[in-house]
RNA sequence: GCCCUUGUAGCUCAGCGGUAGAGCACUCCCUUGGUAAGGGAGAGGUCUCGGGUUCAAGUCCCGACGAGGGCACCA
């Protein structure tokens, strides 16, 4: 006798069980035809499932964002209702839902070409026209073994021998197709209709590097064709933004065959990585870091100390010289413990801050090499804070106002924080641990900011937080870390006297905020699309003469902005002034400026921003003020069309 | 590193067994033109590299290297 609580608090008697199809078709048939599946006291269930206790229901339809996931874990079937009709040999590993769409894990003797997944999407299509019912059926783990066995889905067998005793089983049909899945899933095709597959690439099974690749077949879906269009735009948006696209097109840099993951940076490109370097430079100044230089390439035995010899030796670079062995830096952090190493440290003299922008390099595998975003050699805005474990908390929170203040100045106003705290394996007492996790999260409390937890997360030498911002597109990228470190200082024989007179390990605070400028230069340029901030564009302003006769005129007003300091060049080519200022208005310089017989007269120059409005005639002094305007802001509200 | 795809002029791409093509860029000539492409001519390629098949190989096959999409990795 199940009472049934709808969300409105109206309440149902039923002499029976009833399933979530019933109570819907009781509300209104078209309640009946959209429901997806429902949610009995927080939990989703089929909507065929009976129910026999006193619940609170709620429907769940396509509007839910659970019915949208619904919607696309269910494609997953079908999809493999598609594949098992089109390749009876095919095994079926698994289907998961994820962000935009879904997949599916398979093995199968032959590759699928582009053609097949397009003969799959149509023999989907097909399936969802006959708008079959859904069937569920709760199983045994002997009768899901039987099942599987006689369909020799070898993978749906090993996920079934993992599945936990008191774990129930759910065989899904599809007509003659019968997949497992802890579900909930549409009771009936029809509500399967915006999708398309994507692409097909190589996966581990289980996700170990160890195991067979099957192939994987990705698949978006949504709830309108409205969605699914501004999905395929969102992605044609980012593949035009693409900074190696950009990087071509704006001369910025290049890498070449000879140099995988090694970065060619062009004079416009170099521009901007000064002007970011400075800029770090400049702020951190202000934080009271001190600036030093490491070696390059340093003696094994240093890396044997630090443990990165046993750890990451495939990793790094090595080269040899008169029968010594050494590493290319990886990592600047064994180097700066020796500069902190030099005389010795009282209490008095902590925190000490050490930055570097040193080029460090790690034999990345070459899968993982991708433009600017990952390179083998690469230059961190990187520092390490020698401290006491009390001062950490003060330096995690001076560290936080340095992180949002240099991300504010990009236009990066979006920021997600998440702290990582113990794994399993790790160094150092439970007390320091206590003790730092505490320090890292109310530094974070007391900046007042949103942080999520990542239990056991953390690097096995001390707890993390990890910033990360939000692109124009929304994408998140995460750029600064802070990271404590229990484990180097001691390997590496750092020690300060304490008050007591007593040696003492300092703790070590790794830090960087735009992570390596190579990947922070890469992500502006996607973000920007190419539109840099007057501050950061390697040209801000192009100077162009109308006739040959304004070529004097061009340099002179050239050496005089140049003088201000200004970024500008001439373009005095024989060519119409419409196509200069096409042509430099692609390359996004934002200031053009025009000379022609008229502004020679009134010693004056007509000035244009790269978005085409035209900012009339005006002395140079008066346009000097208008630049330097825009070039203070920096990133802040650029408009970045 | 693994799977798939891929490598032709500076760039973007066509050609897919029978003497290397287009557009843009480049060079030269004409044009000196007022706010997003003026006109003409010319030059430019061991078709990534190394093997093989064939009378004949950018074109087919094998291998190496690079790149792209994923997976794995990311101190």
């Amino acid at each position: 006798m199940p009472i049934i609580t709808l969300p409105d608090g109206t309440e149902k008697k039923y002499d029976s069980a009833v399933t979530i199809d019933q109570i819907a078709s009781e509300i209104g048939p078209g309640l009946a035809k959209a429901a997806l599946a429902g949610k009995v006291n927080g939990e989703l269930i089929d909507t065929c499932i009976p129910i026999t206790q006193n619940s609170h229901i709620q429907i769940i339809t396509s509007k839910d964002d659970e019915g949208l996931e619904i919607i696309r874990h269910s494609f997953a079937h079908l999809l493999g209702h598609a594949v098992k009709q089109l390749y009876p040999e095919a095994k079926m590993a698994i289907g998961p839902v994820i962000e935009d769409g879904f997949y599916y894990d398979i093995s199968y003797k032959d590759t699928f070409t582009p053609d097949d997944l397009l003969k799959i999407e149509k023999r989907m299509k097909e399936l969802v026209n006959r708008d079959y019912n859904v069937g569920v059926e709760i199983v045994s783990p002997q009768k899901a073994t039987e099942v599987f066995t006689d369909r020799g889905e070898i993978f749906k067998l090993d996920i079934v021998k993992n599945i936990p005793k008191n774990e129930i089983i759910k065989l899904y049909k599809h007509q003659e197709y019968i997949d497992m899945c802890r579900g909930p899933h549409v009771p009936n095709t029809r509500h399967l209709r915006v999708f398309k597959l994507m692409k097909v690439s190589g996966a581990y099974w289980r996700g170990d590097s160890n195991n067979e690749m099957l192939q994987r077949i990705y698949g978006t879906a949504w709830k309108s064709s409205k969605e699914l269009k501004e999905y395929i735009s969102r992605i044609e948006e980012a593949e035009k933004r693409d900074h190696r696209k950009l990087g071509k097109k704006y001369s910025l840099f290049h890498s070449q065959e000879e140099a995988p993951g090694m970065v060619f940076w062009h004079p416009k490109g170099w521009t901007i990585y000064r002007i970011l370097e400075d800029f770090i430079r400049e702020t951190i100044t202000k934080y009271d870091y001190q600036e030093v230089k490491s070696p390059q390439v340093v003696d094994r035995s240093l890396w044997e100390k630090s443990g990165h010899w046993d750890k990451f030796k495939e990793d790094m670079f090595t080269t040899t010289s008169e029968n010594r062995e050494y590493a290319i830096k990886p990592m600047n952090c064994p180097c700066h413990i020796q500069i902190f190493n030099q005389g010795l440290k009282s209490y008095r003299d902590l925190p000490i801050r050490l930055s570097e922008f040193g080029s460090c390099h790690r034999n990345e595998p070459s899968g993982a090499l991708h433009g600017l975003m990952r390179v083998r050699n690469f230059v961190q805005d990187d520092a390490h804070i020698f401290c006491t474990d009390e001062q950490i908390q003060e330096e995690v929170q001076n560290f936080i106002d340095l992180v949002f203040e240099v991300y504010k100045t990009f236009g990066f106003d979006s920021i997600l924080i998440k702290l990582s705290t113990r794994p399993e394996k790790r160094v150092g007492s439970d007390d320091i641990w206590d003790k730092s996790e505490k320090a890292l999260s109310e530094a974070l409390d007391s900046k007042g900011l949103d942080w999520s937890l990542l239990p056991g997360e953390g690097a096995f030498y001390g707890p993390k937080i990890e910033f990360s911002l939000k692109d124009c597109l929304n994408r998140v990228w995460q750029c600064g870390t802070i990271q404590v470190d229990f484990s180097m200082p001691q390997r590496l024989n750092a020690s300060y006297i304490d008050i007591t007179g007593r040696k003492q390990t300092p703790v070590m605070l790794h830090r960087a905020i735009l992570g390596s400028f190579e990947r922070f230069i890469g992500i502006l340029i996607e973000n920007y699309s190419g539109n840099f901030p007057t501050w950061l564009s390697p040209v801000q302003i192009m100077i162009m003469g109308i006739t040959d006769r304004n070529n004097e005129a061009c340099f002179n007003a050239k050496d005089k902005l140049v003088d201000f300091g200004f970024r500008s060049e001439i373009d005095i080519r024989n060519e119409k002034v419409g196509f200069k200022i096409r042509e430099h208005t692609m390359q996004r310089i934002p200031f053009l400026i025009i000379i022609g017989d008229k502004e020679e007269e009134n010693n004056e120059i007509s000035v244009r921003t790269r978005e085409g409005k035209d900012l009339g005639s005006m002395s140079i002094d008066k346009f000097k003020l208008i630049i330097e305007e825009s070039i203070s802001k920096k990133g802040i509200q650029v408009n970045q069309s």
